[in-house]
DNA sequence: ACCTGAACACCGTTCAAGT
DNA sequence: ACCTGAACACCGTTCAAGT
């Protein structure tokens, strides 16, 4: 007696909201932005064009339901596991949220535009102020540490994916090798500060820049400072 | 006797790089991302679609010609002023340009996607290495607080700029008040910590919020650390 | 409710042709 | 060199029509 959830009767549904969603981020992820037309969203769920309106009413909802289940990827578990000090929990949700966004790196434009306002963005959100106020910070504390890591690490991920060459580039390593051989040929007299300090600004987008500021972030707003 | 700066013989140009760039700008301001499109650059300075095309090799180069030249107009010579502590410089700058930034929302999100590897994005570079230098900081560290600065920044403008009813939304104080009415509905079980801070995160846009974080942030790269 | 096909008003860019 | 007009392969979205 197989109890399967109830469904209407009728004729078989081949396609939701979901199946949308997902086609949607696998084409940011195989083509970036660009790729994402309704067209090729119908298409690659196996419908035309128009009947992409019987499930959202405007492209703009198709991606905002795509960057906000994006988010809905992002490790908040680690923000909850109330065995680990808050701090810890921020760092590791930080550096995870990162990686899970330049893995994606087709998405992140769209994302940066989508106002935040997602159940998922909710729940990040909601994540952060729990383990910030575990670290000891008062709630408005918590609140303005929140927003300010949030800041950073969007901040971080637009810089990384507008890199010339993005993430196509190969690993960190061979982007700083670029990255250090187009600021060592710059007019030294013009930017001498920038070429003398171009091996550090040739890793800007390495996990141990992001790293760095990161923690700094942290103490900064931490009770420690109280 | 007027000596013109010598210009070549022939029929008067009437257009230049820098009208379009000028042009653009215009129309980021007035119609958001999506008004600037080359049909719309031509007809702005008079001139039929694919004429742009003999100035700039690509839409794509109009934008960065026009969001560089955004950066241009920040306000670098606060940071090169020596009278003044470093570390009221790097502030002062901040805060200037994201005024500038937020002055023009329409062309944050190109900017966002840019590179920063224009002229003027690399005098910003050099300007605040050179104020960070003065505040006390080492060449590496200087280095990675310019990064930390800018991605704060920038993580800061795009968030505001992606809020709903963006910048047309009255005053910061009109803004926050929304806000803080669409957080309170919020509900309360599923988010308690959110709707609890919900004053605080209302404010995230104003400028109160970005001096908060500006000055954590200042002070925590800073030589007093060391 | 879900889906199709035709259509509208747009895009960025190329090309042949003119001055 | 600068500019035009026609054209190509696209866009997001609407609408009438079908099931």
């Amino acid at each position: 007696m197989e109890t399967r959830e109830p469904t209407r009767p009728g004729p078989r549904r081949t396609v939701t909201d979901q199946d949308l969603v997902d086609a949607a981020l696998q084409l940011l992820d195989r083509g970036g932005p660009d790729a994402l037309s309704v067209r090729a969203l119908a298409a690659e769920v196996g419908l035309t064009a128009t009947a992409v309106y019987t499930y959202f009413p405007t492209k703009d909802a198709v991606v905002a339901a795509a960057t906000d289940g994006l988010l809905g990827r992002a490790p908040i578990a680690d923000l909850a596991d109330r065995r680990r000090p808050g701090r810890d929990r921020v760092i590791g949700f930080a550096l995870g949220l990162r990686r899970l966004l330049l893995d994606h790196p087709g998405a992140v434009p769209l994302l940066l535009r989508s106002g935040f306002n997602g159940p998922h963005a909710l729940a990040v959100g909601e994540g952060l102020l729990v383990a910030l106020a575990d670290a000891g910070l008062t709630p408005d504390d918590a609140a303005r540490a929140s927003y300010l890591l949030t800041t950073h690490l969007l901040g971080t991920v637009a810089l990384d994916v507008a890199e010339p060459g993005g993430a196509d580039a190969g690993g960190d390593d061979a982007r700083t090798a670029v990255r250090r051989a187009v600021l060592e040929n710059l007019p030294g007299a013009a930017f001498p500060r920038t070429v003398e300090a171009a091996p550090v600004i040739a890793g800007y987008n390495s996990t141990a820049q992001y790293r760095w500021g990161l923690e700094r972030l942290v103490d900064a707003v931490g009770p420690a400072g109280a």
